[in-house]
DNA sequence: CCAGTTGTTGATCGTTTGATCACCTAAGGC
DNA sequence: GCCTTAGGTGATCAAACGATCAACAACTGG
């Protein structure tokens, strides 16, 4: 089909199916992070710059879209090297704890990632309380340990929460009530480890 | 209409409009907390125990209605007697702010606030902005200007919301994402203080 | 160049949604 | 008791929703 400044302008374009679930799936990952879960497949598909039907093709149904979009967001998002790098007592724990909440900070401050876990939090999503559980447990938890450790006096589960509260807060303000924030969120971070630390 | 028991159970019952509209406002409060401003009138009709079509009576659209839940769970809800007991110096610092803090949580730790805070701030509502705007310049400052004349050092904004911030996440992880959290937070509210103050 | 494969589409189905209407009946004054 | 008022209901509409299907057309191998 000759366009008017004459080039070829095809009305469709056939992809390899892995290029084009990948796409809807990018665009429904942005769609639902903006409008939530009750967004219609109507608007998902003018999004992604394919029609409605095909959506079908390659998704079951809109609830095993909206699956997938959650494993794309949730799974690799927690680095394993975090922990590791938290118990590395070649470094002193202060700088071990800014640079653990800079990486992790870095790893879901993001538009889609804060947003789809604020949807799906409230939805009542299983996979989200699962996630706080492991961050809880394998993250707060030995943090708590090399706090102790390396300060004589170890916090309760509560404070560590405070932290983490205090600290993923940013994130909240930035993307879901889209308040003005520091650009970099470094040195708030420091200055929160550091009342923290400095707290017998 | 007599049932089964003898007694008359009248299939309508008749209230004042009053009476009627604060029942509805009341449901639907309850039920847009749970399930988002994205649930169905006729779910709403059905928990509130009227039929679908009354709603309309008393509300123009579905529009207006959001709308009176918002007013009806964000009006009255900042007290302006906590901005004057936090500049009371009469009572020291770590007392006035965990004072302060105590009433306030006191104030939008409950189910329906913090999800429907949470849900409009989603939707990018604007009443939203504007009541963190309210804290942030009419309560977060004062107490920022407190902490400056009583300990010799100014916190910055960002080091007041992340004191607010940690806080506040305990609502959140309660409401919003259902984890477990302490009953009373009046401790947890206390050492966050204590640990801020204790910075310089 | 052509035929077969298959990625893609427009049209359409049944259901659900917000909203409206004519009609019904409970309550209060006489 | 009766009649007027007005609170309440069942039925229904148009639009939007998720989902389906036959038909179309872009690419591949020959």
């Amino acid at each position: 089909m000759p366009a008017l400044d004459g080039t070829v302008v095809p009305r469709r374009r056939r992809l390899e199916p892995e290029a084009r679930r990948e796409q809807i799936l990018a665009a429904a990952v942005a769609w639902f992070a903006e409008v939530g879960f009750a967004g219609t497949t109507r608007d998902l598909a003018r999004r992604a710059g394919v029609t409605q039907a095909l959506l079908y093709k390659y998704f079951a149904s809109k609830a095993e879209l909206t699956e997938a979009v959650f494993e794309r967001v949730y799974l690799g998002r927690l680095d394993p090297r975090w922990l590791d790098e938290l118990r590395d007592r070649r470094m002193p724990l202060h700088a071990r704890l800014c640079r653990f909440y800079r990486q992790y900070t870095a790893a879901i401050f993001t538009y889609e990632w804060m947003r789809i876990f604020m949807w799906a939090g409230l939805a009542g999503d299983a996979l989200n309380r699962r996630y706080l559980g492991h961050v809880g447990e394998r993250l707060l938890a030995p943090m708590g340990q090399e706090i102790a450790a390396a300060t004589g006096h170890a916090p309760g589960m509560e404070d560590l929460w405070n932290l983490h509260g205090g600290i993923v807060y940013i994130g909240i303000r930035r993307f879901i009530y889209r308040l003005p924030t520091p650009e970099d969120p470094g040195p708030a971070i420091d200055a929160a480890v550091a009342r923290f630390l400095r707290a017998p």
